[in-house]
DNA sequence: AAACAGTTCAACCGCGTCTGG
DNA sequence: GCCAGACGCGGTTGAACTGTT
C-alpha cells in the first residue's frame, strides 16, 4: 500500500505550546530544505505535528527577521490608520509593517488598538472634525515617514501586479542569530549576517556600495547583488534589538540575485 | 499570601481559495 | 469541469502572566 506523506493517515498530532527542541528541529529543517510542501514537514523534521501547525510556528515565531516587542507608536498609527482604510485584512496591514506577522497585529488590535481606535472614534463625534487640511497634513506625515501606500485601493491594477511581481519593497531582514555558529555572509546560496558584523564600521561601506578592499564572505555578497540592491544606511544604523541579532535593510527594487532570492517569508535558494 | 479579574499572545479551528491531476 | 489536497486568512480559544483587592 504505503501513502506519500501528506496521504498518511492522521497519527495523534500534538498540540498545544512547542518545546525549543521542536522549534530546534523545524529550524534546522528549513535551513537545510526551504519551504516546500508544510504537510510534508513534521514527517521529514521527525515533528509529532501537523503541516499547519509548523507552518504557523515558522511564520509567526521561528521565521527571519522579525521583530520581536512592543509596536512603536509610529507602528501603533500604521495600524490605525490602515486598519480603517482596509478592515480586518490583518495580512495585508502586516505587509506594511515588516518584522510583524498579521497574528500579532490582530492580537494588538483586539488587546489594545480596538479600545483606543473606539475612544478616538468617541472623539472624533464629540470634536467633529472639519479642517480637512490637518487630516492630510497627518496622512502626508505618516506617508512620508513610513512609505506606507495609503491609496491601496486607489492604485491602477498595474501597480498591484507588479507590487506582487516584486513582493513589497518595505524593509526585508536578514536573519543571523539562530543559524548555526561560525555562520555568515554567503553559505549554501543562502545569506546571513551575524550582529557583530553589523558593527563593523566597514561593513556598512562594503555591503551597501561595494566600496571596500577585502575580500571578505561581505565582499562578495555585495559584489553579488549591489547592482539590484540600494542599502538604506539609515537602517543599518538602527541600534540592534536586545533579544535578536536581525538587521534591517531596504532593497529598492526587491532582492533577485543569482541563486537565491529573498522575500519577507524568507530566503530561498 | 491568596484569590480573583483582566490582559496578552501563541496556537488552534474552520472556511475560502488556489492548484495540479 | 471536477475533485482532493495544500495553503492562507480571520476568528476564537485558553494557558500564562500581571495587576488588584
Amino acid at each position: 500500500m504505503g501513502f506519500k506523506p501528506s496521504q498518511k493517515p492522521t497519527k495523534k498530532h500534538k498540540k498545544g505550546l512547542w518545546s525549543p527542541e521542536e522549534d530546534q528541529r523545524l529550524k534546522d529543517y528549513i535551513i537545510q530544505h526551504g519551504i516546500g510542501c508544510w504537510s510534508s514537514v513534521p514527517l521529514n523534521a521527525g515533528l509529532q505535528r501537523n503541516g499547519k501547525s509548523c507552518r504557523l510556528r515558522w511564520i509567526n515565531y521561528l521565521r527571519p527577521g522579525l521583530k520581536r516587542g512592543m509596536f512603536s507608536s509610529q507602528e501603533e498609527e500604521m495600524i490605525l490608520t490602515l486598519h480603517q482604510t482596509l478592515g480586518n485584512k490583518w495580512s495585508l496591514i502586516a505587509k506594511h509593517l515588516p518584522g510583524r506577522t498579521d497574528n500579532e497585529i490582530k492580537n494588538y488590535w483586539h488587546s489594545y488598538l480596538k479600545k483606543r481606535s473606539e475612544k478616538s472614534e468617541d472623539n472624533k463625534l464629540a470634536i467633529n472634525i472639519s479642517n480637512t487640511e490637518e487630516i492630510d497634513s497627518f496622512m502626508n506625515q505618516t506617508t512620508k515617514t513610513s512609505k506606507i501606500e495609503l491609496d491601496f485601493h486607489e492604485r491602477t491594477e498595474a501597480e498591484q501586479v507588479q507590487e506582487q511581481e516584486h513582493e513589497s519593497i518595505l524593509p526585508r531582514l536578514v536573519f543571523a542569530d539562530w543559524l548555526p555558529n561560525n555562520y555568515s555572509g554567503m553559505q549554501n546560496n543562502s545569506l546571513c549576517f551575524t550582529a557583530a558584523e553589523k558593527q563593523q564600521g566597514d561593513f556598512m561601506v562594503d555591503f551597501g556600495y561595494n566600496e571596500g578592499g577585502s575580500s571578505s564572505s561581505i565582499d562578495k555578497f555585495s559584489q553579488e547583488i549591489v547592482g539590484d540592491v540600494v542599502m538604506q544606511k539609515s537602517m543599518l544604523d538602527l541600534p540592534l534589538g536586545s533579544s535578536n541579532n536581525f538587521m534591517d535593510f531596504s532593497a529598492v527594487d526587491g532582492v533577485y540575485s543569482s541563486g537565491f532570492f529573498m522575500s519577507n517569508s524568507g530566503i530561498y535558494s
